[in-house]
RNA sequence: GCCCACGUAGCGCAGGGGUAGCGCACCUCUUUGGUAAAGAGGAGGUCAUGGGUCCGAAUCCCAUCGUGGGCUCCA
């Protein structure tokens, strides 16, 4: 590669960095054991193993250290170096000499600036001055090879780019994902809590949440049903030997609860719905005829997740899926998978998530049923996709044991992606529940099981919602749209009526009838972040009109309400209902 | 589960071996004010929980619970 090119690769830069941190550390840290540092999006870290754990007093040192042999703008001097001079080199490494003894070719490169030397393949910047901008972020603890057998090793975080100002612009972008964090926003706008008492991953839905869920359960439900879905409910727990059954117990134990005894007998909360679904299907004979059956369930499930996983709204112990199983004859599978994808892009973009990443994965090397219903199931998996025209990764060995799947990721309103939709084939429990149907030759047939979610999970699914919008949801799912503000308090009788009207409309409204000034009720309705305020006062009484001002325009000026009305009908797209 | 950090009033934070402080929110009073914060007064905390060291612990030590940043694992 040449040097001047490689001088702007943002890996190299940061590459080059991760040396020079290591550097820093060995110098102001003599005998710390070097693992490795390799760039990673939007930075690069570098492992150590030290006995004391760094101190973020330790992080300001190591970067002025760093900016030192920045300044000191020493070359990279690559070197080519056989097997044996390599294993001397890093004799008293015990992690580069793993890997050296597992690397096939007899001869690799070591970097080596200013005496500090790591054994790497490169490329590097021409000099440690040429690592552009860098700044330490974090420590945290990492297994080494990410193994958890492995000694846990401390990680420095850093990030480094080729200008003062794209790391500005970096730090910038850190803030502006911090500013839109959705534990900090559920706070802030009442959503939702979570209690120590009650335990952790445990979501408490608030009014304002409860209601946005509503929405949106309300939308999912309708659109179940217009999409030819049928709704089912089951229950939250069921005897144990039903998940033995199902093979839960086999595969998926070590996140399911302890057994509550009943009557004699274990009882388990529910960390699936399929199990529950299919009983129904096996209530009677099933035929061809009826097939395919779609049922689907806001299902609420509980799984064991380890305490260091949970992450807000994101990771958590109970939680509701909008899961649907599909039960369908093996000539229907083809449309059936292409039915779901254009499920899946309907009902997110209804969200504003219009970017997917998309992943096939395929047969892991341990799997259940057959390799030709497999083979014939990935096909129906990719057919869809380019029937669609998605642009997809494909993750190979990377499907569960029982099936292969797509998911797909959405991406937000500042680019991160998140796992929400998930199309999976099951070849597992329709045999272990035995599942048939009468074909038209008169005898059982095995049908074909499709486990689908398209949110996820409502709490996961909400999560990423108040990140996207960063609380400002749209008018269709804002819990409150409109607040009436009355200037003084002989504008209270006239604010009611109005807000009484707009109800009468299905409008969501609140009247602000403390006693406070205009400006204050408008900065919390703004803080608040309620799509549009309608300011009364002795004016809007007197000409019987409304003073809108929008939440991300400001003032729009008097309007009469019937006017607004209109308005806010054309917002939501004539969803408003028609004048009693 | 593992590594590190943190836990002080509803929220955001300061303090730190000698018996607790700020801002906002809350309550009361004055003010009826026109597009992002009117003024005054008041109330509120066994400093996460349990144990230990000490004449004395919110402060130091240990354990537990919870939260955060990661690792491993996933809707």
């Amino acid at each position: 590669m040449d040097v001047s090119d490689s001088d702007n690769n943002l890996d190299v830069i940061r590459h080059s960095a991760a040396h020079v941190m290591a550097h820093a550390v060995q110098n102001l840290f003599p005998g710390v054991k070097i693992a490795i540092g390799p760039p990673i999006e939007d930075g690069f870290y570098y492992d150590f193993d030290k006995p004391e754990p760094f101190t973020p007093d330790d992080l300001e040192r190591i970067e002025e250290e760093m900016a030192k042999i920045k300044a000191a703008d020493t070359p990279f001097v690559r070197r080519e170096v056989t097997r044996a001079e390599a294993e001397k080199t890093f004799g008293d490494q015990p992690y580069k000499l793993e890997l050296i003894r597992e690397i096939p070719e007899e001869v690799s490169t070591v970097y080596e600036e200013d005496g500090f030397v790591d054994w790497c393949r490169g490329p590097h910047v021409e000099s440690t001055g040429k690592i552009g901008a860098f700044k330490l972020l974090s420590i945290a603890g990492a297994y080494w090879r990410g193994d958890e057998r492995n000694p846990m090793l401390q990680r420095i975080y850093a990030t480094a780019w080729p200008t003062e100002e794209d790391l500005a612009a970096y730090l910038k972008r850190l803030e502006e994902a911090e500013r839109r964090d959705h534990r900090r926003l559920g706070k802030e706008l009442d959503l939702f809590s979570f209690h120590e008492e009650a335990g952790p991953g445990l979501v408490f839905w608030h009014p304002k949440g409860a209601l946005i869920r509503k929405i949106i359960e309300d939308y999912w439900r309708d659109e179940h049903l217009k999409g030819g879905y049928e709704l089912v409910q089951t229950p939250h727990i069921a005897r144990q030997d039903l998940w033995a059954m199902s093979g839960h117990l086999d595969f998926f134990s070590e996140n399911m609860y302890s057994p509550m005894e009943v009557e004699g007998s274990p009882y388990l909360i529910k960390p699936m719905n399929c199990p529950f679904h299919l009983l129904i299907y096996k209530n009677t004979v099933r035929s061809y005829r009826e097939l395919p059956i779609r049922w689907a369930e806001l299902g609420t499930v509980y799984r064991y997740e380890r305490s260091g996983v949970l992450h807000g709204l994101i990771r958590v112990r109970g939680f509701t899926q909008d899961d649907a199983h599909i039960i369908c004859r093996p000539d229907q599978l083809d449309s059936e998978i292409v039915r779901v994808l254009d499920f899946v892009i309907k009902i997110l973009s209804r969200f504003g998530f219009n970017e997917y990443a998309v992943y096939l994965s395929t047969r892991p090397e341990k799997y259940v049923g057959t390799y030709e219903g497999w083979e014939k199931a990935t096909d129906a998996l990719r057919a869809a996709l380019e029937a669609k025209g998605l642009a997809y990764e494909v993750d190979e060995g990377g499907g569960a044991f029982y099936g292969p799947k797509i998911d797909v990721k959405i991406k937000d309103a500042i680019g991160r992606e998140h796992q929400c939709s998930t199309i999976q084939v099951d070849f597992n429990e329709p045999e272990r529940f035995d599942i048939t149907y009468i074909a038209e030759d008169g005898k059982a047939h095995r049908p074909i099981m499709i486990h689908r979610a398209l949110l996820g999970s409502l709490e996961r699914f909400f999560g990423i919602l108040i990140e996207h919008y960063a609380g400002a949801f749209p008018l269709w799912l804002a819990p409150v749209q409109v607040v009436l503000l009355p200037i003084a308090d002989r504008h209270h009788e006239y604010a009611e009526s109005v807000a009484g009207e707009l109800r009468s409309k299905g409008l969501r409204v609140t009247v602000d009838t403390r006693n406070e000034k205009t400006g204050f009720k408008i900065r919390e309705a703004q803080v608040q972040k309620i799509p549009y305020m309608l300011i009364v006062g002795d004016r809007e009484v007197e000409q019987k009109t409304v003073s809108v001002r929008s939440r991300n325009r400001g003032d729009l000026g008097a309007q009469s309400l019937g006017e607004f009305i209109a308005y806010l009908g054309a917002e939501l797209g004539g969803d408003l209902k028609t004048a009693d």
